[in-house]
DNA sequence: ATAAATTGGTTTGATGTTCAAACTAAATTA
DNA sequence: TAATTTAGTTTGAACATCAAACCAATTTAT
């Protein structure tokens, strides 16, 4: 059982810890430059990641999709504003209840959306480059415990 | 060698992917709420990104922190003002070029540090929770695999 | 049925973060 | 020693966000 033992070096941790901050910092950083040079060069990484949240929950509320990005709701008025000045995406008022507005994608958006899903395709691509089907089982382990550990702190 | 062959499922992408993504808001808002429940509650996750960079490049100037996190050197000067208002950061004029400031942390700001490491800790620790070493070295083998991946993308 | 309370979304005013450009002072180069 | 460069600050504008006030539609209570 020594080797369970799970005493991490301090090496181990600083690698690890550099990595897991550096990364992240790293892919907004490239993301950004990727959309400034793109066609959209409109678009901010945070508005690329509302456009997200829209295509995942394609035609839910602002409220949902508020919650959703943990953003007040006058916030994302003004942020679906803009993206629907910009044409990325549409309001799209409910039919039973008249309060309501759903929101969805235009094609402009969708071709939007496609692109910067392959780009996080790739990402996960090279994570797992060269590893086999219980190599990728480890690695999906450590986020399922790094989930875990997060869902725990916040009850 | 079909099991090198890399080819991920849609399954494991998506599993993947938003595991990534997730994670990544996850931590930043825990660590938002834990400061505003501890005794460094002035405190937001910016700034704590801030001294962190100060404490790794201890009496390092401004400019080169600003290169670091990529700020322009004005944001750097009005974040560090209120840093150093706060208590949590300390201007030392350079002896021998009397252009240059110093940067570094206060005993209150190594507090800080301290518990926020901690925290990171903590995070690496779960990440690889119940791993024995040829499991870490695959998620070592990952990151590095998204490092290089990155940096490759930047030239 | 109608008044009161709730809900979904927008508007408004304030705060905080960031940037680019103008600026000051010190050091270096010509 | 004059001109240029460098380190850092100040200034003014842009943007994201929030909380609170607000409006309109729906639901609940009387």
């Amino acid at each position: 059982m020594a080797e369970e033992k799970n005493n991490i070096s301090k090496a181990d941790f600083r690698f690890m810890n550099d990595a897991l901050v550096d990364v992240y910092d790293h892919i907004m950083r490239i993301e950004e430059e990727t959309l400034r040079k793109s066609t959209f060069r409109d678009i901010s990484v945070k508005e690329i990641h509302l456009i997200h949240a829209i295509t995942l929950h394609d035609h839910k509320t602002s409220t949902e999709v508020a919650n959703e990005l943990r953003l007040t709701k006058g916030t994302l008025t003004t942020n679906v504003k803009t993206l629907e000045r910009k044409g990325y995406v549409k309001r799209i008022n409910d039919e039973q209840d008249h309060r309501v507005t759903r929101l969805t994608l235009t094609n402009k958006g969708k071709l939007l959306y496609r692109a910067h899903d392959a780009f996080h395709r790739q990402i996960v691509k090279s994570f797992i480059k060269g590893m086999d089907g219980n190599e990728v089982k480890v690695i999906k382990r450590a986020l399922i415990n790094l989930e875990d550990f997060l869902s725990d702190i916040t009850q």
